[in-house]
DNA sequence: AGTTCCATGTCGCGG
DNA sequence: CCGCGACGTGGAACT
């Protein structure tokens, strides 16, 4: 990893063009090649980049980064003031643990805390377009597929739209309902859910989780 | 802007819980406060961050970042290599030129570049389920959505057919037609179009800065 | 290589 | 401040 601080002005042209007027900034290249262009501020994101694979021609007081889709990001170089090389070695990589997936198992393995009398069927049921969530039978006898979301937002109810166009052309499955579940549901997903005949639930993590470490707890 | 190489472990838990075992990485801490963890690999994207605004306890060989929100970024340093800090001063912005607005922007002064007639009625026109792009009518009198997208995919289509399903219960508005307009618009966004029966335009961007460069030039 | 979907998304704008 | 959509979204999993 290449370290660089430097008074520099940065131009990108590819999927957008950009300008980076005289400033100093933070340049880094690391190992697999990409090149990030830093201010001191704005979040984590650079202000310019270029992910690899790239190619990089070092002028020396000018860098020029180019990749196979015609991407092209200039770097002039007026003043350097720091330029430093370190070796970081392969990272051993992130542990992560909580999204998603780990709701999606919370409710397989407690479909009832959504409706009373709901069993699950399977997870990750095969559509021509995607696995539903879990497909659930509920008390009445009727399949309900089920999507689980972090967060409901309308692509959430578009998914599970466009899964439920499908199940409901299997005869086999008989009338399929649809149920959006999320932590939190955004009020135009919810306009979106009633307008297609979508239900949706809010589920609590730290309740379902709670739920879930008694259960653990009795065995 | 504080920047550090050293052997380090992280551990994160807000969101999601997250750790990394001991290596060395790159640590920065910009002006405004938040924090990055990079490896010498992964694109522009830190292994872990916490944003501004954010309190770091700084125990020399242990930070912890705390934010407002409850989250919490653990550095445990074991070895340091590098630890420099650096003024980079106000970065004066980015210029962009070439995005989503920009082409909404040419197309509500030009909407006839669409198709001969065609006249706008406004921008920005509210839905229940947000904001159609340009609201036009064409030579016969018809109502026109249209969803402007620098690249038009499936998303684009949907979206649209969003909105003419609730304008289209709007009787004052009478038949509504829906056009999707972009650079460039995929082969499958193209299909699903054909099937909800809108239509597309692709654009040229640079033709339209042209006319609008002429345009100007007249006056 | 192309598609789909998640993300500690981040960012910016409008109400 | 929230809501919502764009983003050079990036990135991963799967076909």
């Amino acid at each position: 990893m290449r370290i660089v601080v430097a008074d520099c002005t940065v131009d990108y042209r590819g999927r957008l063009a950009a300008h980076l007027p005289l400033a100093r900034r933070l340049v880094i290249v690391k190992a697999d090649g990409c090149v990030l262009v830093h201010a001191d501020g704005g979040a984590y994101k650079p202000l310019n980049w270029m992910t690899a694979p790239n190619d990089l021609v070092d002028e020396g007081d000018r860098w020029i980064v180019t990749n196979a889709k015609g991407e092209r990001l200039e770097i002039r170089f007026h003043e350097v003031h720091l330029d430093t090389s370190v070796d970081l070695g392969e990272d051993p990589g992130l542990v992560k643990d909580g999204v998603e997936l780990e709701l999606q198992r919370l409710l397989a393995e407690r479909p009832g805390t959504l409706e009373e009398g709901l069993e699950l069927i399977r997870r990750e049921y095969p559509t021509p377009i995607g696995p539903v969530d879990l497909l659930c039978r509920d008390a009445e006898g009727r399949v309900v597929a089920v999507e689980v979301k972090r967060r409901g937002e309308i692509d959430g109810v578009e998914q599970l739209d466009r899964y439920l166009s499908f199940l409901r052309r299997d005869e086999r499955l008989g009338e399929v309902r649809g149920i959006l579940a999320a932590q939190e549901i955004k009020p135009q997903a919810q306009v979106l859910a009633a307008d297609r005949g979508i239900e949706w639930r809010v589920v609590d993590y730290e309740t379902l989780r709670g739920i879930d470490s008694d259960v653990l707890r009795l065995f």
